[in-house]
DNA sequence: GCGGTCATGGATATAATCGACCGCAAAATC
DNA sequence: GATTTTGCGGTCGATTATATCCATGACCGC
């Protein structure tokens, strides 16, 4: 993992289908060069996946928000985490210090698709508490990558 | 934007570099098919860019961190929505609902770099109070696109 | 029936992949 | 300390796979 390998990263963050070639030119290396940087960075998970970036709008996911949870006492923690990581609008859930247990990135509809997805969560008797952000407008927008069961 | 469409954006969102053969045997569909619909999906904005999903290990930030601000009052908005646009430790920056102004995720180092990163703002006159949450572990994780600054 | 939209299949251009070979630098040996 | 060995990472050219383009044809709504 070198400064090249970084650059080679950053390129492909910027744009995945640039060809090898070209990425060869911005890095001064041939194309197969660049090719085997690529595949031993790819097997040794520094790039862990190529991916789109979908808007969500056009999804018809307009809302994001942020939702902290304070998981119910003596819940089964390794059960949420499987409902978590199946759950087809919550694109993050991250377990965080501070005062709630987890906070989640969620993509829906609307506002009453909020209102189901907190239903659902306390109906699977993982939630007591919650608080909800929504996100009004977004200065630098994470990548919104469409999750498996959301299509 | 039918059903086929998703399904495309959703095979491409899992790997994008899957043959347009391959996901046209998919969505059964020829090949030249697929590519049309994905050229149209691009052009009109519901795919934005086509990325890699690095592992922050791998590249030397480990630590992941929510800081919520309140912007100081009479701050130049416009200033910091550039300066969070530019900063390349700066993953996503949302204007938000409730008692802050803005929820913000980062990348760092170390937590020195929170602190580091924290008194950077302080000194563009941005920052009167924050509240900084860590993330532990990560049930369901987003994407790491590397910035173009971070290399 | 007509125009527009979208799919098909084959031809062509472009790109990725593979294999043979080379050079440098570190480790091992004399 | 000089020399050989070894392994990593590179280049180049050949081969294969893939994307792209184009002409044609089916289907749908008007």
């Amino acid at each position: 993992m070198d400064i090249i390998d970084r650059k080679i990263i950053s390129l492909l963050a910027q744009d995945a289908r640039r060809s090898l070639s070209d990425i060869g030119g911005a890095v001064e290396l041939s194309a197969s060069a660049v090719n085997e940087r690529i595949r031993r960075l790819t097997t040794s998970g520094a790039i862990r996946r190529t991916t789109v970036d979908a808007d969500p709008q056009a999804l018809d996911l307009p809302i994001l928000a942020f939702v902290w949870i304070a998981l119910a006492p003596g819940a089964d923690e390794a059960a949420f985490r499987s409902y978590a990581a199946a759950h087809p609008s919550i694109a993050e859930c991250h377990h965080v210090t501070g005062p709630w247990s987890y906070l989640m990135k969620i993509h829906v509809g609307s506002l009453a698709g909020i209102e189901a997805f907190l239903a659902d969560m306390k109906e699977h008797g993982f939630l007591v508490r919650s608080e909800t952000i929504i996100a009004l407008s977004s200065v630098v927008d994470g990548p919104f990558i469409l999750k498996e069961g959301m299509v």
